[in-house]
RNA sequence: GUGAUUGUAGCUCAGCUGGUUAGAGCGCUGGAUUGUGGUUCCAGAGGUCGCCGGUUCGAACCCGGUCUUUCACCCCA
């Protein structure tokens, strides 16, 4: 009994015109990695469990994908944990492997374990597959492709400059015109958090902060409220609620809620620098814009946080992120090394490009000449003019079966292919070739050796 | 994970308060045209109505479950 095959939720096949448009984004970014100094490395699709847990915060764990044991390996299944309704430890036990979950943690799992081998600062770029045991919905998948560069082993503040650029360089390359480089520092939101009084709270504080142009001023006050934030905390923080202006007047309010407050200047005059270096060094198609609600990646980030957010009135969510984190590697043992990267999401990036319409018509999976199929010695010759067009460049192809015309000249046409060429018995005779061009529909016949003349 | 939502031919969708044989457009196949496609005309194929169960004399339609789609939370690329 046949059954109707499927693919699971959240994933998806790409057909060759998707292929073509990924690769096109795909080239752009990693040329741009490479024209930046990056170095390309790969990891395993599946990471030991261990490595992975622990590294997203709780909501984080339950998105990895664990991959069940198998073999003798499954009688080390807790039945005592699910007895007791321990979910968790359970799962844990059936499971000692995992499908990565960003390109992050991998990469500094890779840099603990090769730190003999590299010549720090170490740039790499990663171009592979994630997976997330997410609720799939609009641009959320549950397999899709992350674009990582980072770079490990310094502090210089010139990396996040570079950054910008590299943002700015990759979206004015795909065409993509009114993106917003959204940057905060975790150094401000530390300090804010100082200033109020709510240090112990930052988590809270800056996630109901994040919400802020979904629910409102007042859907944030409340919520901090009920996470446990004095009233008069939130007083303080009024004036960022009016935030607004250009960058000057933020960084003048920002200076005087944190004039007491030394992690939150540091955070600003950090900003400051990487401001004050775009401003000279310029910026081609993006805006560079501060925002102080940005609170994405806390667990890990502790200097810059990036979020990039497609152009106005694209009904997307970010299409890239990253920041500056000097802890991560020291979970694996290897402490004082601190990294700063940022991702590009090529699954959302292509949502992007094709609502706004933006794939440049070279991009395509056509063949550029189909020669029809008369007969063997014809096919023959065929395939002597086909070598000649391959070697000049040109993707051509014979096509396979001695079809009558009607059916070639379909194919052609149905494969959006703009040449046939055609040599039949007349032609073969005459040593000659008709060319036809399937968009004007008009014909000429040339001499055999002359064949790319007609193009 | 919570609350909604969607599913009928390859695709986009009709299908009345539950009533006989489930329709259209596009696409597909063949022909008009055995050396010329994209236009036109003619003919044809193609559906376990997502899946499982229930109610009913009778279910595409009502009920339950499940999978899938989309949306809002949550989180994120």
């Amino acid at each position: 009994m046949a059954q109707k095959p499927s693919i699971p939720r959240g994933t998806r096949d790409f057909s060759p015109i998707e292929v073509a448009k990924r690769n096109y984004i795909f080239n752009i970014i990693k040329s741009a990695f490479q024209n930046f100094g990056f170095q390309p490395i790969e990891t395993p699709s599946f990471e030991n469990l261990e490595t992975l847990t622990g590294k997203y915060g709780e909501e984080g764990d339950k998105l990895i994908f664990k991959i069940l044991n198998s073999g003798d390996k499954v009688k080390k299944a807790d039945l005592k944990a699910l007895e007791e309704g321990n979910l968790a430890r359970f799962s844990n036990s059936l499971s000692e492997k995992a499908l990565r979950y960003d390109l992050t943690v991998p990469f500094a799992r890779y840099v603990v374990q090769h730190q003999n081998d590299i010549t720090f600062p170490f740039k790499r770029y990663q171009i592979q597959p994630v997976w997330r045991a997410d609720r799939p919905a609009n641009g959320r998948f549950r397999e899709f492709f992350q674009c990582d560069a980072d770079v490990v082993g310094s502090t210089s503040l010139w990396q996040e400059v570079e950054f910008v650029q590299l943002y700015d360089k990759v979206f004015s390359n795909l065409g993509l015109k009114g993106v917003t480089i959204k940057i905060n520092n975790r150094k401000i939101l530390s300090g804010i958090a100082e200033v109020i009084g709510a240090k112990d709270k930052l988590i809270d504080f800056t996630v109901a902060l994040d919400k802020l142009d979904k629910i409102g001023e007042d859907g944030v006050k409340k919520e901090m409220l009920e996470k446990g934030i004095a009233a008069e905390a939130i007083e303080k923080v009024q004036p960022l609620f009016g935030f607004s202006g250009n960058l000057d007047k933020k960084l003048t309010q920002l200076k005087e809620l944190l004039a007491n407050s030394e992690e939150g200047m540091t955070g600003i005059s950090e900003l400051e620098f990487i401001f004050d270096a775009i401003e000279v060094l310029g910026i081609e198609t993006a805006t560079l814009d501060l925002d102080i609600t940005l609170a994405r990646g806390l667990n890990y980030y502790t200097g810059a946080i990036f979020e990039v957010a497609a152009p106005e009135g694209v009904n997307m969510g970010s299409i890239g992120g990253g920041g500056r984190y000097d802890d991560l590697t020291g979970i694996f043992g290897l402490k004082d090394v601190s990294g700063v990267g940022i991702s590009f999401g090529l699954d959302r990036i292509y949502l992007v490009l094709e609502e706004l319409n933006l794939f440049p018509e070279t991009v395509s999976d056509r063949v550029d000449v189909l020669c029809v199929n008369f007969g063997e010695k014809e096919a023959l010759a065929s395939l002597k003019l086909i070598k000649v067009l391959r070697e000049a460049g040109k993707s051509a192809e014979l096509f396979p079966d001695n079809k009558n015309m009607k059916k070639q000249m379909n194919y052609a046409n149905k494969r959006d292919i703009p040449y046939v060429i055609i040599i039949g018995g007349n032609e073969l005779k005459n040593n000659t070739c008709i060319v036809k061009n399937m968009k004007s529909g008009t014909q000429v016949e040339v001499p055999f050796d002359e064949v790319l003349t007609a193009f």
